[in-house]
DNA sequence: GAACTGCTTAACGTTAACGTCAAATGCCTG
DNA sequence: CAGGCATTTGACGTTAACGTTAAGCAGTTC
């Protein structure tokens, strides 16, 4: 069973990027693909960790948080030495707190988002009624 | 009853942002004071308004989306024309769309963030035993 | 009245996250 | 083999959201 493969802009394609998005990530140390020749190659993995570079980012994530953020599915698997777990679990904890507060916020501004929708429509003409 | 006011250092500090920053808002029209002479001084609605562009940027909105947000505020009051309520129902409900995939990508995130937590105690010794 | 504190405006600097060229290379096609 | 397309690296440009510095005014404190 051979592994599907991605051309650079086949991938920005498909994830909804440019290549100049997808080579400043790489310039970044976010994503090291394959070469043939100059060109660049992205296997599935590579394509896991751009799609989870964007959720980072549409949950508002800096580049640098997220590199991190990478780093920590690696050390999982490498319990080497507890020192290192350590750092790595306080980054955790630490971005658990702020994606919690985030939960938060979200919460109440989507509640008056659809309080300010609800009264938006009770004064239009009920043209949104579905048939 | 007077209404309780504050300096701009005051209301830096009670938000947790620097006294530049609020002078930005006010230049990017997010944010219109009184005036005792040449000074700013603000009351509980200007707090208030300080507050929730705070939240906006906590989620990742950029000014500019979180001034059309503050105008919705007004705009619910104001119930003139239709076609201006059109519009804005129309921003509404994208950002509701567009929070609403935050959400998503939340849950996923904290739900991931936290089974490394788990991970990462399970590996240690157990020094992270409540007494 | 000199110093200090807090405020003002104005202007320039900075960082992240790309966009936008430019010039060169490799590969395929007619 | 000329033309066209995708790709490469490299360099400079851009935007948002402030930080930082400068220069000056108002009040009050020793």
């Amino acid at each position: 069973m051979e592994q599907k493969l991605w051309s650079i802009s086949e991938l920005a394609d498909e994830c909804g990027v440019t290549t100049r998005t997808i080579r400043f990530y790489e310039d970044k140390g976010l994503l090291q693909p394959q070469r043939v020749g100059a060109n660049r190659v992205y296997n599935y993995q590579d394509k896991a960790r751009l799609i989870l570079i964007l959720r980072g980012k549409r949950l508002g994530f800096s580049l640098e948080d997220i590199g991190e953020f990478l780093a920590l599915y690696h050390a999982e698997c490498d319990p080497a030495h507890a020192s290192q777990l350590r750092y790595l679990l306080d980054k955790v904890q630490a971005k658990v707190k702020v994606l919690r507060q985030q939960q938060e916020d979200l919460a109440q501004t989507l509640q008056e988002l659809t309080r300010i929708e609800t009264e938006c429509l009770s004064h239009l003409p009920d043209s949104e009624m579905p048939t």
